[in-house]
DNA sequence: CTGGATGCAAAGGTTTTGCACGCTA
DNA sequence: TAGCGTGCAAAACCTTTGCATCCAG
C-alpha cells in the first residue's frame, strides 16, 4: 500500500564500508567526511554513491541523518534517538548526555496543524573552543 | 574591542523596502520570496542585495533568520523569539501559538560544552495538507 | 541473467562574493 | 567627498541525477 517495499537492499562493498566506518566514529560527519573515510578503504568510491547509501541507510533506520539548523547534513552511526549539541564556533556536533526537564511532554497549540513531534537542538561552545576563547576577542554571533 | 561596531547601518531604499515588505506578511518567506516581493517595489533590485540586507537586518535584530532543519533559510519579520511549526508535506512555516510544558527549563549535560541555549522546532501537517490527505495514499516520511 | 548499484560528470538549487559604479550621510 | 551599498555575474557549496557499466543475488 505505502511505498515502503524497499527493493533497494542489495549488499555492496560500498554500503558495507560506509556503515562500518560511520559506526567507528563518535563524531557526526558530513557526507564529505564520510566520503573521505570511505576512500581510505575504497579509493575510487564516488561522492554520489556515498550520498545514495547514506540516504538509504537512514531510510532503513540503520543510521540517522541529522539536518541541523543552518548547516549541512551530518550523519550519526547510532540509530537511536538522542539530542545533539553543536558548537557555535567550530560547528562540531556531539551527543547530549542527559537532559533535565521534560521536553517529551511539550505540547503545542498551532493553528490547525496536526503536530507530529518536535526537534530540539542545543548549542554552545565546545571544550576546545572554550580554551581558544579565553585569550582572544571573539564574541558569540548567535541569532537563535 | 569586539567587532561589533557595525558600520553598515546606512539607510537605503532597498533596505527599507525589504524590511517593510517582510513585516507585511505573516508567512516566513525564503530569500527568493522576499526578492520577489521587493521586486514589485524596486524592479531591478538584485538577489544579492536581498541576501545582504536580510543578513544585516537580522544581525541588527530587526528581523529573524530562521535556519530550520533541512531547509533553506526563511525570514521572519517579527523579531521577538517564538517557536515555529513546519509542514512536513509542503514545508510552509507558521508560528506556534502556545506551548504547554516548560521547554525553557530544559537543562542539559553535554560533555564539557558551555551550553548557551536550545532551539525547538515543531513539525506536523498543516491544515491545507490535511485536507488533501484524507483522500490519498501519501504517508509521512519523517526520520526525525 | 536482471535490475539495483556504481563511478563519473554534469546539472541543480541556494548562498556568497568580486568588481565597478552609485548614492547616503 | 568618502566609503558603504548596489547590480550584475561569476563562483562557491552542497546535493542530486543521468547514463553507461558493473556486479550481487
Amino acid at each position: 500500500m505505502t511505498e515502503n517495499m524497499n527493493k533497494n537492499t542489495r549488499q555492496t562493498r560500498q554500503k558495507r564500508v560506509i556503515l562500518v566506518e560511520l559506526r567507528k566514529v563518535t563524531s557526526h560527519p558530513t557526507a564529505d567526511e564520510v566520503y573521505q573515510m570511505a576512500r581510505k578503504k575504497i579509493p575510487n568510491i564516488s561522492l554520489g554513491t556515498v550520498y545514495r547509501n547514506l540516504e538509504q541507510l537512514s531510510e532503513q533506520g540503520k543510521i540517522r541523518k541529522l539536518e541541523l539548523a543552518g548547516s549541512q547534513m551530518r550523519f550519526d552511526g547510532r540509530a537511536y534517538s538522542h539530542h545533539h549539541v553543536s558548537c557555535v564556533r567550530c560547528s562540531r556536533v556531539d551527543d547530549v548526555i542527559s537532559v533535565r526537564g521534560n521536553p517529551g511532554s511539550i505540547d503545542v497549540e498551532a493553528g490547525g496543524y496536526q503536530v507530529l513531534g518536535h526537534r530540539i537542538e542545543f548549542y554552545g561552545v565546545c571544550p576546545s573552543c572554550q580554551k581558544k576563547e579565553s585569550a582572544d576577542e571573539r564574541s558569540p554571533r548567535m541569532h537563535l
